[in-house]
RNA sequence: GGGGGCGUAGUUCAGUUGGUUAGAACGCCGGCCUGUCACGCCGGAGGUCGCGGGUUCGAGUCCCGUCGCUCCCGCCA
């Protein structure tokens, strides 16, 4: 007995009159007391089922006890619907299958929820999981990221990239996010720290030799969640030696091309567009730019240096956004609001309206400020004035804001961009101290070098990220392969010699053994996949994700463990569990 | 850690200025139905209105607290 000769998406046209076998999943039953239909499901698609009990007596019958999501196994004729009878919303319309054996191999209880619901609440679709995600929109997701990822791993490979694994079980690292800590039973009071990312172990596959390496890798990190934020991510990451940055974009440009090609059938022009961070944040108030439409920042600092408007003359930077339009006062104040939930203290404008300027500033404005400003009738300026990177912080979400609402966003445009020559480093506000702004094996740019330590604030480095429609997919860089310049990189953010040896000694001891320069890259291939499916809900690209409290709904995990598991571990509870 | 939203039947939702027995659709159970495809028709069961407290003659509705979920800020090298 074979359980299917075809999958339900299967049926058509030329296999009328030919004996099938098809097993799946009720979708919909439609009895008529004498005719019963089925609609039956697999994950290629829906066949509808014809059980007549003039051809079927006992497949009728036992077709009147089928439920939704009952398992049908059924044998029969495929034969041509009749005209009147065909429906056209089926890939499968055409034809229909002439039950004439029918088995229930499996049943199921009246369901929590209705798979065709829409907006069934989450915590429900999360502990029923298994049967969320037998809707349609979660199994092409899923089955989208499965052909991606087989697609990711067959350039690399052709690309002479070699699969190397990397400890789960690792050390926990001092910067960066918070880890997940595991104790080591057989080491009492240690732990183990799950990866935030293989970054020093690919490393290390460099000065090993191992030359081109990649990883389908699972990163961890213990921070609060969000829509596209989860503990667990899933990254591509690469890493070559003797890297050439040419190469390596054009490896994943073609990567990219190949995915969105293959995937959704869409050509994306490479190679993608480039731009300095330094560029994007100037023209686009952001590191990484929707660049989908135009609407640029422009600056007026210098224009507005000496004003009456003591907010634009005292200001370190003076930024605004020519909008095409006129905007009513009520627009106006929904727009400051936006302004201030991003840290503006107001949101300074002009409207160009029918002749007259609208404003409650244009008085404070010289001839020869307004001048330089240069507004057209119809358009709106809109103001920050500020330290210059709340100017950007401000105007970067109101261009965006105003994208989507303006509808100036082509959406079924893909616009892939490289942004390079990202700052070496940020200043941490809470502790002052310097952070590195990608993480501390990244190297200077050739520039900066010798002097990076000099002016830490301007310091370039040699560090980029992949960035397509404002959502960044990932970023890499090179690293440095000299131990003296990477301790003198730890020693800038605050790392004295005994932490740098207690904390990186092994990677110090393996950069001193003759590592060769190295560069690489990592993507992230959830968000990858939410931007290939257009899905705005990172755990909708996940099979089995948490929920925004780190906890499965299905499972139950985290969960309690027992006393005996404790003792064994030597951990004592502070509180027990609430 | 902070802010916004939500919480009523198995599910998705409605529920008026506080007022009789809390409704609808789908699902579920029973019956009828031979061309439906969200099949149709008839009947039925199903509710701790998240939980606790308060105001009131009377609370799903107002107030306070609390819990859960969700979105955002912080955080996420």
């Amino acid at each position: 007995m074979k359980w299917r000769t075809h999958m339900c998406g299967e049926p058509s046209a030329e296999l009328v009159g030919e004996r099938l076998t098809l097993s799946g999943w009720v979708a919909r039953r439609r009895d008529h007391g004498g005719l019963i239909f089925v609609d039956l499901r697999d994950g290629t698609g829906i066949t509808q089922l014809v059980i007549n009990p003039e051809h079927a007596a006992e497949a009728a019958a036992l077709a009147h006890g089928i439920r939704n999501e009952f398992v049908l196994r059924a044998e029969g004729e495929l034969v041509a619907r009749s005209p009147e009878t065909q429906n056209a919303n089926m890939s499968t319309g055409e034809v229909e299958l002439k039950v004439e054996l029918l088995e229930i191999v499996s049943r199921s209880t009246p369901l929590p929820f209705q798979l065709d619901e829409e907006n069934v609440d989450e915590t429900l679709r999360l502990r029923y999981r298994w049967l969320d995600l037998r809707r349609d929109k979660l199994q092409r997701n899923i089955r989208l990221r499965a052909q991606m990822v087989g697609i990711i791993r067959r350039e690399m490979e052709d690309a002479g990239f070699l699969d190397i694994q990397t400890p789960i079980l690792f050390k926990p690292t001092p910067e960066g996010a918070r880890d997940f800590v595991v104790p080591a039973r057989l080491q009492p009071g240690r732990f183990y720290a799950l990866p935030q990312s293989p970054q020093i172990l690919k490393q290390l596959t460099m000065v090993a030799g191992f030359d081109r390496y990649y990883q389908i890798a699972i990163c961890f990190r213990d921070e609060d969640l969000r829509a596209d934020r989860v503990q667990e991510i899933t990254q591509l990451d690469v890493e070559m030696s003797f890297p050439d940055e040419e190469l390596l974009f054009a490896l994943m440009e073609r990567m990219y091309a190949r995915i969105w090609r293959e995937c959704l059938g869409i050509e994306i022009k490479t190679p993608f567009e480039r731009m300095t961070h330094a560029e994007a944040d100037r023209r686009f108030g952001s590191d990484k730019p929707d660049t989908r439409f135009e609407l640029e920042l422009e600056d007026a600092t210098e224009a507005t240096r000496g004003s009456e408007f003591g907010v634009f003359a005292g200001a370190e930077a003076v930024r605004f956004l020519r909008v095409p339009k006129t905007f009513s006062r009520g627009e106006l104040a929904k727009l400051e609001e936006i302004a201030k939930e991003w840290g503006a203290k107001g949101l300074a404008y002009l409207v160009f309206d029918a002749g007259e300027i609208r404003s409650p500033i244009a008085k404070f404005l010289s001839e020869a400020e307004l001048a330089a400003l240069g507004g057209a009738d119809g358009e709106t300026l809109l103001f920050a004035a500020d330290a210059r990177e709340m100017t950007s912080r401000v105007l970067g979400a109101l261009r965006l804001h105003l994208g989507r609402e303006l509808g100036l966003i082509r959406d079924d445009h893909f616009t892939f961009l490289w942004v390079t020559d990202f700052p070496m480093f940020r200043r941490d506000e809470e502790s002052g101290r310097w952070a590195a702004e990608h993480h501390p094996f990244t190297r200077p740019t050739k520039d900066w070098e010798g002097r990076f330590g000099e002016e830490p604030r301007e310091a370039l480095a040699h560090a980029y990220d992949l960035i397509v429609n404002g959502n960044e997919l990932g970023g890499g860089s090179f690293r440095i392969h000299e131990p003296e310049i990477q301790g003198r990189v730890f020693e800038l953010l605050g790392m004295t010699e005994q932490e740098q040896r207690s904390k990186f000694g092994f990677l110090l001891d393996a950069l001193a053994m003759g590592a060769p320069p190295m560069g690489g890259i990592a993507l992230g291939i959830d968000r990858m996949t939410m931007v290939l499916a257009g899905e705005p809900n990172l755990r909708d690209v996940i099979a089995f994700p948490k929920n925004q409290a780190g906890v499965d709904p299905m499972s139950g995990a985290p969960s309690d463990v027992t006393q005996e598991q404790l003792d064994e571990l030597g951990i004592r509870l502070l509180e027990p569990p609430g």
